[in-house]
DNA sequence: ATCACTATATCTGCTACGGATATAATATGT
DNA sequence: ACATATTATATCCGTAGCAGATATAGTGAT
């Protein structure tokens, strides 16, 4: 929400294409195309990514430091010469985790008024699993 | 994402905005000065509705029909003169589920990717509740 | 009566999304 | 060997949403 140019005193949201962008490069280095494929698949078809967002936001994230371009390419099998890989920094987590706190705490609130119907979401505390 | 003034197969994702303004609804009926409160507090300070998001985002739902103006005040005290109270339609519920579960769907992939630390989500079936 | 708060509404700049389009390398089929 | 599909990156542009500023006015408290 609140990056829409401003600055914003601690938390924000991010748009569905840079989080997912940020999800798919928590599991390791990627490169463009290979994300728009991997965030239509983990999002369940909810986010259908083309060029445009893709490469607008990876643009976007390398300019607010949230993802990097790695020097050398991760795989050995010297596959495509076009291929530029990402990889998440530091910033990237963070903006990552925060988000996803946000979406467990909307669960939660949502869960209060039992609107999740099928399945139920529910938080615990890593011990008590 | 998708719904940026063409039509999507099935999945859309809603903006924070929708998405908060739904969930405040859901447990009833609620006037716009009320929900732009509401909604920076059950957001835990995560969106800050300021007025133009909020009747902007009250108008684009009106004509989404996510939402529909109550043609009485429902509360008795006969308070504001000025209020204009809102409630969310069946469309609306069914948005405001869907993204629900693609919450839910999101944190899963993070949950196997132990990305969320402190917290542990975790999806059970009601009846194991 | 003054002031803060409640309540609604519009305008405008900035940003993001998303389809179209372009280009070229790689892989596959015949 | 050649044609085609897929992979891969990149930019342009129209549409739409957010967010602050601004405006207006009723309500409540001191």
């Amino acid at each position: 929400m609140v990056p829409r140019g401003k600055a914003a005193p601690e938390q924000t949201t991010l748009t569905p294409a840079v989080f997912y962008l940020l999800l798919a490069l928590s599991e390791g280095e990627r490169h463009g195309y290979e994300l728009m494929k991997k965030v239509t698949r983990d999002s369940g078809g909810a986010v259908q990514m083309g060029p445009g967002t893709l490469y607008g936001s990876i643009k976007r994230m390398l300019k607010q430091a949230l993802i990097e371009e790695t020097d050398e390419r991760p795989d050995s099998v010297l596959g495509d010469e076009r291929r530029r890989y990402y990889r998440i920094t530091e910033a990237g987590r963070t903006a990552l985790t925060a988000e996803l706190r946000r979406f467990a705490c909307a669960l939660d609130v949502a869960g209060a008024r039992r609107l999740v119907k099928g399945t139920v979401v529910k938080r615990v505390k890593p011990a008590t699993l």
